[in-house]
DNA sequence: GCCTGTGAATCCATTCACAGCT
DNA sequence: AGCTGTGAATGGATTCACAGGC
């Protein structure tokens, strides 16, 4: 398939929420499946399947479906999360002491090789096996001789754009933001915002007209 | 403007995120805002913010533009993020914890009335002032007297499917899934799924293409 | 001059429908 | 018969560009 083609960035979230279904399947001894039953598994259309799938190759086989294990295989290939994406995390407070601590990071190859707090009670204790928590200010400095390549933000809101700058300045070309701020970003970086309350106020929205015009 | 018109998902999920900044804008004291101004702050255009807004009426006034606390009162109650909704959430680990105490809760007008848990050990203490965990088996019993309106789903992805089917048994219509598993659900409902590692990927594929084709 | 509100134009994504293979 | 891969058709969302008002 013409490899040219621009990917549609839906696709590319489809894509990765293919992979744990697949798993699943791997797991059950399931060795074929069909763009039907992916898609029933990921609740969307078995022709969203096969055209996000199509944008990459021809992984299926007609008349049969896609083999399991292969599929998982070329979708790690195709996000990347089969090479190992050295990562930063900036704030340890709850939330950041339960994302370095998440599985996610492990099942992929990510590996967490520096962490920083502002708060000198937190500097010097370890997070994780091997990762001591550092000084906000060595941020640059750290990230640089680490080669980071993903960071993560998980700071107050007043302190997300200062932070972001700091690991744009040391190279990083990714974050994950956790903090309810739209960080500004050099056009060769891409930021990700996780920010559950757009989702509650989604609901809020929807339970707002439900029975209304 | 024709009140009859759909309104795109993508207007809700912005106008969620349009709220911290005009919030902002108030606390510093500022009065009016255009849209040039409130665009650049979430990050988005100036002519997206305008349509985006007329969906729902005609909030500024030309040659101006919008005063902030009004825009703010009407977009809360657009969202219907200003009047109580009753939540009730499943799974108190360590996502669940923190959810519970977060503040964006109280912030809107939302409401935890129920805590559920299958641990034993759980059941029976205490989350938030008046808020004690109930087992898992009473969901139904328990949403229904409390008159819940939304569900937030922090238990492992294998439980997911069955925590949500006794939500919606119970009247439930609307969920906050932070698991990592798609539920099925009745066509009155809405689900909005909480997941971070779909950003990651997004992530890893963004640097893996960097410098290529 | 500056800014909103909006139809029209454009751009992007999804779905259809069927040729081609097993 | 069953299933993939894909051009064409449809459906949605964004952006343009300007009329209308301060």
């Amino acid at each position: 398939m013409a490899r040219e083609t621009r990917i549609p960035n839906a696709t590319i979230e489809r894509i990765a929420l293919y992979v744990k279904p697949l798993e699943r399947l791997l797991e059950e001894g399931t060795e074929v499946v069909s763009s039907r039953k992916l898609a029933l598994l990921c609740r969307v259309r078995s022709a969203q399947v096969r055209k996000d799938l199509s944008y990459f190759g021809e992984f299926g086989v007609r008349g049969v479906g896609y083999d399991v294990r292969d599929l998982l295989r070329e979708i790690r290939r195709i996000l990347g999360t089969d090479q190992e994406w050295r990562l930063a995390i900036v704030g340890l407070g709850n939330m950041g002491q339960a994302l370095a601590q998440n599985p996610a990071f492990a099942k992929r190859c990510h590996r967490f090789v520096a962490a920083f707090d502002s708060d000198p009670d937190k500097i010097g204790t370890t997070v994780l096996p091997g990762l001591i928590i550092q000084p906000a200010s060595e941020i640059v400095q750290v990230c640089r001789a680490e080669g980071v390549h993903i960071g993560l933000i998980a700071v107050p809101s007043s302190q997300a754009q200062g932070v972001a700058d700091r690991l744009f300045e040391a190279g990083v070309k990714a974050i994950l933001n956790f903090s309810p701020f739209q960080v500004r970003r050099p056009d060769c970086c891409h930021v990700e915002n996780v920010d559950f309350t757009v989702s509650l106020d989604n609901l809020a929205y929807f339970l707002g007209r439900k029975g209304k015009g």
